[in-house]
RNA sequence: GGGCGGGUGGCGGAAUGGCAGACGCGCAAGACUUAAAAUCUUGUGAGAGCAAUCUCGUGAGGGUUCGAGUCCCUCUCCGCCCACCA
């Protein structure tokens, strides 16, 4: 007999997949549609390491799964390949982005078959190419015609690594998410889009989508909404507003505090404090997000010398500065309650300013104060007309009184800040604007499309502030398409995520060139079905996705506003010692190496075995020896010539057959594919233990319906298996396009099963009797039985629970 | 500090409140072999016993239940996310 050889047969089925083109994917109304989508990658490191394949063996094995359960599944395949990553690779590679882009690209997608993906690579997009970000460029202009694109001059995140500014999102503990350099701020006219319009939408329709809890739970987070009160303090003629989620705690604010970079600052310090307030709001300017981290909270600031008037009750405050306010939240001045805040309470301990309780705990707390602050609600004291009110009676009441009063108003404040979109880097879409100084900044007309981003040899950023495009003349120049007159383009390229913000959109129609889409396709395709990749994105991509989508909806484009109707996210797998993978630690293991050694089919299944999909793991180079084994017995089981032949076990056998389709089934749906695997396993353990005494029909019929059930999983030898033994010569040449197999649940019964038998509630035993046996029955089996006849000595019973096909529980006194 | 997960053999992990440890790795013994590898068979939570069996056992302690890895409370340890957001 033939050995099992991976090598021989898996290059085979890969060729002829791909020769006959078996994952070209159309639109066929016939068929309910699947969309199965990878988070695509970014091809910015030399090689794909087995971690990846975590991602991408899965959503295979769902996508053919789906295929065999008559879906028609679009499965694509693409690069983002514009972006920080990429181009700080090929600067270290001392090379062209483009360059080392197509390397990359050609390499991952060799691996990707090597691995036997089913992808459609017809439908391959790269985000680097012109006829694709020709419209990443168009739908900047669609923003800026909708009003949700700007430029404005802030404080920026900059990175002094990679020379650029970053997103709020690409900064992680004060550090650059790429390069992990402390950013600073930096001053620049930039370009943003006006996220925060949509806050609401992107909060609230978190609860019509199907996605891992923990993933909305950190965009709920990270948009941070909070309901509060604009109230204004008013000094001389100058008023300054606050805002506050508790305005029930209003007759307790004793001092207000504003951010040290406030505009009024300078403007309200008294003579003496200048100096002092001068040296402090420079001292903060100087202090890296890290420096201002890693005083572990310890509260500093000074008084600015002067007052304010609470209007609620004309009381007069002081003014302080401190860092522990932000300019970029609310309005970067507070109202201090230290009674009921605990930074307030902090900063006036340390700078003995008073304390004032006016929130009493209603039952079930006992009041500390002062020793404790108390930031629960409760009833209002010491506030006047409000005293007596709950803190919700009074927040509306008070709200209701400032209203009137024209000192301010209510207010739905986000953390979320508007998303910089902006990058002083060379690889990237140019952003699409002109400036003319007769017309100001003017659109690039949507018929010239695209604009180009030139081939440079010098591209490494200057740390300016402006990108390296900046310094190309035959860029820059250009005329005003408004007047025709002098003008220069805008140099500064979009973020890498502004192009992966709509690429799902692009596979439905790839090749389309009226548009970025084709209006019909998205209406068959969209949305995507099931999305797939790392947790990292939680905040990132899949927040800029979903805008996107939503601003597109409202122009009418298309008929959804949420693009990924359910998402999953693999887990990391990481080196054997459980550190993660990395070129420099030298300990990455490609799926090359693994497929060499032991063949993708196995290497398939080891990644499907390893764990929980969702769970974090290691790699063991000894546990894909076990799947190997399994696909050396499946094939030597197929091809073995049957001895001798009974058929005493065939009803037993038929019964786990039809149980092990409905479970692998529905582990697969349910993404427990190391239980599928698992009970695979168990299956071809059960048929070969038992194998001389089943019915060739039986046997045969088990094993053509593994083959089936394994198809999506090993698809090499599966095909091999299917064409040496059971192929015919109909038009569904492929194991991959038979149907999934169907079980029927009455075979699943057994007639005769096992019963627990229990003595106090321990177990003592177990007894085979039939499916439909009664108490009384099973009860006068058990007392007959010479192995549980001793527990019922000199006893009585007082009481049995009986579970039919499961326990009988005999309670002894 | 806040939020969310999670502690089960030597290891990865299974387990609608109903035989804890499926499946796999590793290990041990045996078969085959001159030998090794591969393969096959058997065993493999701890303790006691020749054995049938018995006792203990899912981070610690308590509770609910005929019955708890699973539900409830208290504690503890680990991981991830957010982190002065008023």
């Amino acid at each position: 007999m033939e050995k099992y050889d991976p090598q021989k047969i898996e290059s085979k089925w890969q060729k002829e997949w791909e020769e006959k083109k078996l994952y070209k994917t159309t639109q066929d109304k016939s068929k309910p549609k699947y969309y199965c989508l990878d988070f695509f990658p970014y091809p910015s490191g030399a090689s794909l390491s087995v971690g990846h394949c975590r991602n991408y063996v899965p959503t295979d094995v769902i996508s053919r799964y789906k295929r065999m359960k008559g879906f028609n599944v679009l499965h694509p395949m693409g690069w983002d390949a514009f972006g920080l990553p990429a181009e700080n690779d090929a600067i270290k590679k001392n090379i062209h982005p483009m360059d080392a882009i197509s390397q990359n690209v050609a390499n991952f997608k060799r691996q990707l078959r090597l691995i036997g993906t089913s992808y459609d690579w017809e439908r391959e997009i790269n985000s680097t190419d012109p006829s694709y970000y020709k419209w990443t460029q168009w739908l900047f202009l669609l923003l800026y015609k909708r009003g949700l694109a700007y430029q404005a001059v802030a404080q920026q995140w900059w990175c002094p690594s990679c020379k650029t500014v970053l997103a709020n999102e690409q900064v992680e503990d004060g550090k650059c998410w790429r390069c992990s350099s402390e950013v600073t701020k930096k001053g620049l006219k930039q370009w943003f889009f006006k996220i925060t319009a949509y806050a609401d939408r992107l909060l609230f329709d978190l609860d019509k989508i199907d996605w891992p809890e923990k993933i909305k739970l950190m965009q709920r987070n990270w948009i941070g909404r909070s309901e509060g009160l604009i109230i204004n303090f008013k000094i001389g003629s100058e008023i300054i507003p606050v805002f506050t989620t508790r305005p029930d705690t209003i007759f307790g604010a004793t001092f207000l505090v504003l951010a040290p970079e406030h505009p009024l600052v300078k403007k309200i310090v008294s003579s003496q404090q200048k100096a002092e307030v001068l040296r402090y709001t420079e001292a903060t300017k100087k202090k890296t997000e890290i420096d201002r981290l890693s005083e572990e909270r310890e509260k500093t600031g000074v008084f600015t010398g002067s007052y304010c008037i609470n209007l609620l009750n004309n009381k007069s405050i002081p003014i302080w500065v401190a860092d522990y306010v932000l300019l970029t939240y609310g309005t970067g001045a507070i109202m201090a309650v230290p009674a009921h805040d605990e930074r307030d309470f902090a900063f006036a301990k340390k700078f003995k300013l008073s304390i004032k309780e006016v929130i009493k705990p209603t039952k079930g707390y006992q009041s500390e104060f002062p020793a404790q602050v108390f930031t629960e609600k409760g009833k209002l004291i010491n506030s006047g007309t409000f005293n007596g009110l709950t803190s919700e009676q009074a927040s509306e009441k008070i709200a209701q009184t400032v209203e009137k009063n024209g000192w301010g108003h209510k207010k739905v404040q986000y953390k979320m800040r508007d998303w910089l979109i902006s990058r002083q880097r060379y690889w990237g879409a140019p952003i699409p604007m002109i400036h003319c100084e007769k017309c100001g900044t003017v659109p690039v007309a949507e018929k010239d499309l695209p604009v180009l981003l030139p081939r440079l040899t010098d591209f490494e950023p200057s740390g300016s502030g402006r990108s390296p495009l900046s310094r190309y003349p035959a860029f820059v120049e250009t005329a005003c398409p408004a007047c025709g007159g002098k003008a220069q383009r805008e140099t500064d390229t979009q973020d890498g995520f502004a192009c992966s913000s709509w690429y799902f959109l692009r596979f439905v129609s790839p090749h389309h060139e009226n548009f970025a889409f084709e209006k019909q396709a998205t209406k068959y395709w969209m949305p995507v079905d099931l999305y797939v990749g790392g947790a990292e994105h939680a905040v990132m991509h899949l927040l800029y996705a979903r805008f996107y989508t939503k601003v597109m909806y409202d122009a009418n484009l298309i008929s959804f506003d949420e693009p990924f109707t359910k998402l999953k996210n693999q887990g990391m797998i990481l080196a054997s010692n459980g550190r993660k993978m990395s070129k420099s630690l030298g300990n990455v293991v490609t799926p090359d190496e693994t497929v060499e050694k032991f063949g993708a089919d196995a290497l398939r299944m080891y990644e499907l075995f390893i764990g929980p999909f969702e769970q974090e793991i290691a790699w063991n180079d000894k546990g894909i020896r076990g799947t190997r084994r399994f696909l050396d017995k499946y094939w030597n089981s197929i091809f073995d010539t049957d001895k001798s032949a009974g058929d005493s076990q065939d009803r037993e056998i038929v019964s786990l057959k039809n149980k092990t389709v409905k479970k692998v089934g529905e582990d697969i749906e349910k993404f427990k594919f190391n239980t599928a695997v698992a009970t695979l396993m168990e299956f071809l353990n059960k048929i070969l233990g038992n194998k001389n005494n089943l019915s060739s029909k039986v046997k045969n019929d088990c094993r053509k319906t593994l083959t089936l059930m394994l198809a999506p999983i090993v698809p090499h030898i599966t095909e091999e298996v299917w064409q040496r033994k059971y192929g015919d010569k109909s038009l569904k040449w492929s194991v991959l396009q038979q149907n999934w197999p169907s079980y029927n649940d009455k075979l699943i019964q057994n007639e005769v099963i096992t019963l627990v038998v229990q003595i106090n509630g321990k177990t003592r035993g177990t007894i085979a009797i039939e499916k439909n046996t009664e108490q009384d029955e099973a009860q006068k089996i058990i007392l007959a039985d010479n192995k549980f006849r001793k527990y019922f000595d000199r006893r009585k019973i007082k009481k049995i629970i009986f579970v039919p096909g499961r326990i009988i529980n005999f309670l002894l006194l």
